[in-house]
DNA sequence: GACTTTTTTATGTAGCTACATATTAATGAG
DNA sequence: CTCATTAATATGTAGCTACATAAAAAAGTC
């Protein structure tokens, strides 16, 4: 039995308190720009105390709803932004998710100097000695992501010794090599000669690239080029 | 002067406390899959309170690096995902953010029946009259973004009284229909040959299309196809 | 009037208690 | 041994107090 049915009144849960604000803020009762009355005010009225206030208040912020400022009050976010959450998995969980068999080939590996833009991805002043892969994800034995990977030696010297010919590098960095920052972005190209010939698909095809560089520190790990199939769609969790 | 000048020690915040735990998950103390000491030892252990360990690792679970389960305690993600936030602001604004002149030009406007793609990102059984607009966004004069936008009379009839002839009708709709729920998706396209006249630009060129749809309730609002200009990049804020 | 300092005030945080809730683990019935 | 019931337990939440902090507003100062 729970409190609310013992007592007969339901006791109010900071989420309940975020609703009733996000209520008003949908139908307009607090318009973008507008002051919301002050944390107490609205635990006076909703009857709750001010810190289920504030645990809501926090929440709306975080979801870009309002903006607050100390002394300054609450009020509504005046340019309302599209906040989305995306969650990129790895690789071979993506394709399982799908139902389809997950496979990894490594079409080379190396070590090089990193050329311009990928010393550029990183915000090195100096070129610098790196592992360089390409590989190929597969699902259903079909080409799936082709990947080009920069991955910093002097970061990651463990990695010379891993066999990466049968797992992929981001498999064994995500679980050795946590991250401190990174860096995300998306964008479309069209299919150079190579990357048709790897992926199977005519040359030009417009394919969407996910480039993605991670941190520990000011240390670089890795910086990636996922160049994805026609058809690929990235999608938000909500 | 702060506390910690005063007493001669810091007190330590929840963001002390995320950061240690983080810390410790960056160094492999904790590595993935690992269950971490309940809440209360870890209290005892840093020299806080369990509200602040509540507090810190609230937020660990938000962004992804452990999972919560009552009784079940805390666990290192054993599948780490990456997990990014995205802001996209109105059309406009990130013209101007560039230091480019914003322009839109409305191409066309008009009621008509939703074809099947449409009826089918809104999850509607059948089809229905909307409002369907193409218009452009421009910077600096130059096509930025084609926006190919359907809004439902039904959910949003006061549209129709607008002049969607000067301003986007993106800022109408976030200034006025907030949303509750929301679909976001990105992929890549090669342009079309209308797509490639409007944007002056090659046909075949890949493009980045961003694709929006939103709900208040179960009361579809708006579904956008915005066409990205070359070169355009989404960037995660972090 | 322009500038600096002080006060005021709304949000932010730490710590505490008490209880809720979801599981897991232990127990008991058959 | 299997299944249902009960107890134990880690996290989740509400409410309270006290204080910290940032920023606006007010009060001085030249």
């Amino acid at each position: 039995m729970t409190q609310a049915s013992k007592t007969g009144k339901a006791r109010r849960s900071w989420q309940d308190i975020r609703d009733e604000i996000h209520r008003r803020v949908l139908s307009r009762r607090y318009k973008p720009g507008d002051k919301l009355p002050r944390d107490e005010d609205i635990a006076e009225e909703l009857g709750c105390a001010r810190s289920t206030v504030q645990r809501a208040m926090q929440d709306l912020n975080d979801a870009g709803i309002v903006e607050r400022k100390r002394k300054g009050g609450t009020q509504v976010r005046p340019d309302p932004v599209t906040r989305a959450t995306l969650d990129i998995p790895i690789t071979r969980v993506e394709v399982e998710a799908r139902g389809a068999r997950y496979g990894y080939q490594m079409l080379a590996s190396g070590r090089e100097t990193t050329p311009a833009p990928v010393a550029a991805a990183f915000g090195l002043a100096a070129p610098e000695e790196m592992l360089h892969i390409e590989a190929l994800h597969l699902a259903d034995e079909a080409p799936f992501i082709l990947e080009d990977r920069w991955v910093s030696l002097a970061t990651c010297p463990e990695i010379a010794n891993v066999d990466l010919s049968v797992k992929s590098a981001n498999e064994w960095l995500v679980m050795h090599k946590p991250y401190d920052r990174m860096d995300l972005r998306f964008y479309a190209v069209n299919a150079s000669g190579a990357m048709a010939a790897r992926l199977k698909l005519r040359e030009g095809a417009a394919l969407l690239v996910i480039e993605r560089s991670t941190w520990i520190g000011d240390a670089p790990i890795t910086t990636v080029r996922s160049v994805t199939t026609p058809g690929y769609q990235l999608l938000t969790g909500s």
